[in-house]
DNA sequence: GCTATTGTTCGGCTATACAGAACAATGTTC
DNA sequence: GAACATTGTTCTGTATAGCCGAACAATAGC
């Protein structure tokens, strides 16, 4: 799992990822353990290995958290299974309406996904990672796993090609350079220069595809959304298993797309895709 | 604001509410500072008044979480405003799909924000709380702030109310005298004999009514669900502005609610209120 | 230009958060 | 049913990490 890595080894003063206040950083740490063995719920020796602390230390921390409602625990009998808080919930929801976008954008999304009977997605860039704020499932038994707020590599969805489709060069090639572009799959683009061509296509005609390069048997289908500023803001997408539709049906698809994200931008005061400028 | 409190008075061990990790109870009080503050954002001073702490310490608090995600912050010339941070999406996110209920309730309450065209709502019990944990708003202009993962006092709430009322009479109690019944408006009832009498109707036919007894002009109905064990693990509402509907109208609209939430329990393998022996 | 207000860094004192071991409570095994 | 194993919880000493105050930097206002 985890060694205990060199504990008194002078002090390099290395350790980059030690966040100035070492508990806080571990109460974060334990959220995050939670949040990743989701539905599951942890024990505290189970936490208390996962980020690497004595089980009195993981029980102080979750103490501290269950008293503030951002980690609820459960007694089994002797046992106590903690996990995620609902506290987390509510911050979580106001993290989401504190871009008010996902207020407008919603109906549409769900007017979207009646339209095209697929899930649809809303996101923001963050940091230079795409983040879905809002979701709309499809109908049906099919459940895409679209969660909320996950940062996604922009390389490889059809949300975050929209989102940085029409930035500066050099502002796109640092994001990469960055964050990288590791191979998903087969068919993820992995070299800044077929992604920048990928990119011009995308703002040329307005929606952009993942085609299963982020995961196999998965396409997306995306585009970007404008505030009055006509910066690109956002981005929506729909989200659909391997289409057996032809080509041409897709970039119908992607044209719907548009649209729907046209009337987002409009309900935002910002300006259609037709109304954009040409690329500089 | 604050006083330092007497700091060094023997050890008469009171301060019940100073949890044991003094940095991460305040890396929490910097959250939920930042969560009543939410849509403005706050600046480092602002947040270290509001939580009694110097600037310096807010400022190392808030580095630690702008490092990982849990606030964001935006730079807006020389000043730097805090907002909370999309990783709480990510947890939040994860916090509510931990309760499986959601997952087959969500389409159900569309069905019923449809039939009704009413804002309607999935709430679970939380620490004696009513909290919202599924939301699906009403179309049309006419926007009900229902924001999930807050506290709800039960005793003024249809889905608390929906909650409780199958609960055993000394539990309900403990939990009123634990959270106390605060006076919302006139209509609020404020004694635990009013409250039972009415919890015992709710439980006898089925629906339960918040007749502006949190805020006036609002008006919810709501319904339990119950899982296997037969127990109402969540209960859902409509919420209207004040109905100008008859009191017939009204019973009509708990019918159907609680026929939505039957069928939510039926989904769960529970039983429906048709089904559940009398009260105890 | 100077002042007022903000964000950020620094250094030292102290309280605090940590690990480890002891204790308790449960469940498991033979 | 008793010994064991495994879990959660309490306790205590100590090193250090976190806190404040003050100094510094950078804007914004007048």
């Amino acid at each position: 799992m985890k060694q205990a890595v060199d504990k008194a080894e002078g002090k390099p003063a290395a350790a980059e990822d030690r966040y100035p206040l070492r508990s806080v950083g571990r109460a974060l740490d334990v959220l995050q353990a939670l949040g990743a063995n989701s539905g599951k719920g942890m024990g505290v020796g189970e936490i208390a290995e996962a980020i690497g602390v004595s089980r009195s230390t993981a029980f102080t921390l979750l103490q501290t958290m269950v008293a503030r409602g951002f980690v609820s625990d459960v007694r089994i009998g002797g046992a106590r299974l903690y996990r995620l808080g609902l506290a987390l919930v509510h911050l979580g929801d106001l993290a989401v309406a504190e871009m008010g976008i996902t207020q407008v954008a919603t109906p549409i999304l769900q007017q979207l996904t009646d339209a095209t009977q697929l899930t649809s997605r809303l996101a923001v860039l963050d940091d230079g990672y795409a983040v879905a704020i809002g979701r709309v499932d499809a109908p049906g038994p099919f459940r895409m796993t679209a969660s909320l707020g996950r940062r996604e590599l922009p390389h490889c969805s059809s949300v975050g090609k929209s989102l940085l489709c029409r930035l500066p060069e050099p502002q796109i090639l640092a994001i990469l350079a960055r964050l990288g572009m590791p191979k998903r799959t087969e068919h993820t683009l992995t070299s800044p220069e077929t992604l920048l061509a990928d990119l011009r296509e995308v703002a040329r005609r307005g929606y952009s595809f993942d085609n299963e390069e982020d995961n196999l048997g998965v396409v997306c289908v995306g585009s970007a959304v404008f505030d009055r500023s006509g910066a690109a803001v956002a981005a929506i997408s729909v989200t659909s298993m391997r289409l057996e539709r032809s080509d041409t049906d897709l970039h119908h698809l992607g044209a719907v797309v548009r649209a729907f994200a046209d009337r987002i931008s409009h309900l935002l005061g910002g300006p259609a895709h037709s109304a954009l400028p040409p690329l500089a």
